[in-house]
DNA sequence: CCCCATAATGCAATCGATTGCATGAATGTT
DNA sequence: AACATTCATGCAATCGATTGCATTATGGGG
């Protein structure tokens, strides 16, 4: 085929429309909003002249007479989209576009990193966005609450904050941990590690469920089992050889189980785990968090703790309604659940 | 911290900072513009004026005035954004909106399904958006043909089809698939199970390629051992213990290696051989395709395809540059390199 | 047959910027 | 000192829709 794409012609507007059913443009207006000045018939015979013309109305002279906007800025903060490796963060993004896109708000990206602090303001300011959701506060918590006091939309996955202005919604973070660690203690499990930077909102309370759910056994943990790994990071596995080593050495810093602050991180470790011979769960029990799909898939299956995406899209994006609509800010702390698998068992 | 968030006020405009200025709007603009027209001093009080009023301009308006738009709409396949689980789709997605992002493109994200065929046309119809990346042409070749013929502009991620009459943009799937053969029957194997669709235009190139390695290698490829899963498809290791199952048996379905159309497949490929007791590499070999950041980390870590994403963001958006600037049309084919690791070792 | 309520439509202002053209001020030339 | 330039700025039209108010048909009642 080497046809040639047509040269843009004039995009057709509604003048155009107007002339050609002979009406003004405050009708054509009308009736494609579907007005109920304009009786039905000559509705319909404008409607098709739009249809068959190809007509779409143009977005941003609507939105500035009617001081209006339908698209909603979603930020992932972090320093490139491609960054964004897991792929819960993933999910969680696409619940919230599902969400949008259901209520017919356009998506509009954004990445975020911290030489550009002014960047959300911006898209509000300038009128592209009507509102933001924002997935991961990690170190932007003033930062959104400055945003919240200047009046801009917004809703926040992430830890409940308590001293937060914004509307926040997340999962139940200290009882995931409580559960994990719970479940790990009742099956025998006595030293637990836990991989997870616990500066980080969410972690550290996952982590304080973890503690909790000690103190209830009467078990006390080494701090030494507690690994500041970042998400995603790779120096997982070193860091388990590196305990191996000295366990085998004799230095006491011996592991029965292992609760990971993420699946992605529970994969690496049961691989790094096997690499050196140690079965999972027979040696070692493996908690992850968050069910990403290959939890499910891998081998053995993960226990984790589940956080409901499909709902948390759905709530960020009501919260965020609420907001615009003026209605009191409230936070939302959704169901959290231990789903057991093979590698506890 | 009880503080409530400001009620909305009236947002300031470039009115407002002519009056404060004491200037007409037309050397506000101009001032904000970097007009040449505005003698240095001036603009440096006015930028300085609408920093401290913390001035966006509205881009809405503007956009309609000067006739232009600068978001880039990145439309994914697929019924829910949700859906979208391989992280090399969601990489590529992230690489093109970098590149975007570094021009100082915005990026509208929109999910496309068989429901709504026309809601790209209109999302360019409506002027939301100056063009179009699609990343993933499966079924929609015709309908993206017919985008093109209309004017829209586009760059597309998928296979080299030569009827398009839209710049396109992907790896070397021949030469992949060949490469990938060709490393088995190298190393040995005869019977290389593949996994892919091979209806879906870049599968089926891989598959020529994965023909053309056995050609020349002399090896008649059997073809019961290709097999039709859809990407992401759990049925996975179903098929695989079917296999096994009647290898066993004595039917001669046997395998002594598996080319993956993606690195998830193949990590769970890898998954259900080991649930059998089937060690990989030796046993059984096994290559994927992507070289997603898993593949890596897995253990045994994963031979596969690669395809240069980043690159691939910075060419999509290239191209659609060029189309919007009215260049010729062109498509890339980027390089494609085999990355050799333990499971084929 | 006239008047008025009601239905249908049009006029023109408006949203918030940009920009071609005109005007006025400042500077330079002879 | 008169005139030609150049520089800085403002006026007003424009982008493509929406909408309050005015205006014109239509029909019913008295």
């Amino acid at each position: 085929m080497t046809a040639t794409p047509k040269p843009t012609a004039r995009r057709t507007q509604m003048a155009d429309l107007a002339r050609m059913a002979g009406v003004s443009t405050s009708t054509v207006s009308r009736a494609l909003s579907g007005s109920s000045l304009i009786p039905e018939a000559t509705r319909e015979r404008i409607m098709e002249l739009a249809r068959s013309l190809n007509y779409q109305v143009n977005v941003g002279a609507a939105n500035l007479r009617k001081q209006s906007v339908q698209t909603v800025g979603v930020v992932v903060l972090g320093d490139s989209m491609q960054a964004i490796s897991d792929p819960f963060i993933l999910k969680l993004f696409g619940s919230v576009a599902d969400a949008l896109d259901a209520q017919g708000s356009n998506v509009l990206l954004t990445r975020l990193n911290d030489s550009r602090q002014t960047q959300m303001q911006a898209m509000v300011s300038s009128r592209q966005v009507s509102g933001l959701v924002v997935i991961g506060q990690l170190t932007w918590h003033m930062h959104l609450n400055r945003l919240a006091m200047d009046g801009v939309h917004l809703a926040v996955w992430g830890a409940n904050l308590p001293d937060a202005v914004y509307p926040q919604v997340g999962g139940d973070n200290e009882l995931g941990g409580y559960l994990a660690a719970q479940h790990l203690l009742t099956r025998g499990c006595r030293r637990i590690a836990f991989f997870g930077d616990i500066t980080h909102p969410e972690t550290g309370l996952r982590h304080a469920g973890y503690l909790r759910a000690h103190r209830e056994a009467g078990v006390t943990p080494d701090e030494r089992l507690c690994v500041p790994v970042l998400f995603g990071e790779s120096t997982l596995s070193a860091i388990v050889d590196g305990w191996l080593a000295q366990g085998q050495a004799g230095t006491g810093l011996v592991f029965d189980s292992v609760f990971a602050n993420s699946d992605v991180a529970a994969v690496m470790i049961i691989s790094a785990l096997k690499a050196r011979g140690i079965d999972v769960p027979r040696d070692v029990k493996v908690v992850g968090y968050d069910d990403i799909e290959m939890s499910s898939h891998f081998h053995p299956t993960i226990t984790t703790v589940r956080q409901p995406t499909q709902l948390a899209g759905q709530t960020l994006v009501t919260l965020l309604n609420e907001s615009q609509q003026g209605l009191p800010r409230r936070s939302v702390i959704l169901p959290t659940e231990l789903i057991v698998r093979e590698s506890t068992t």
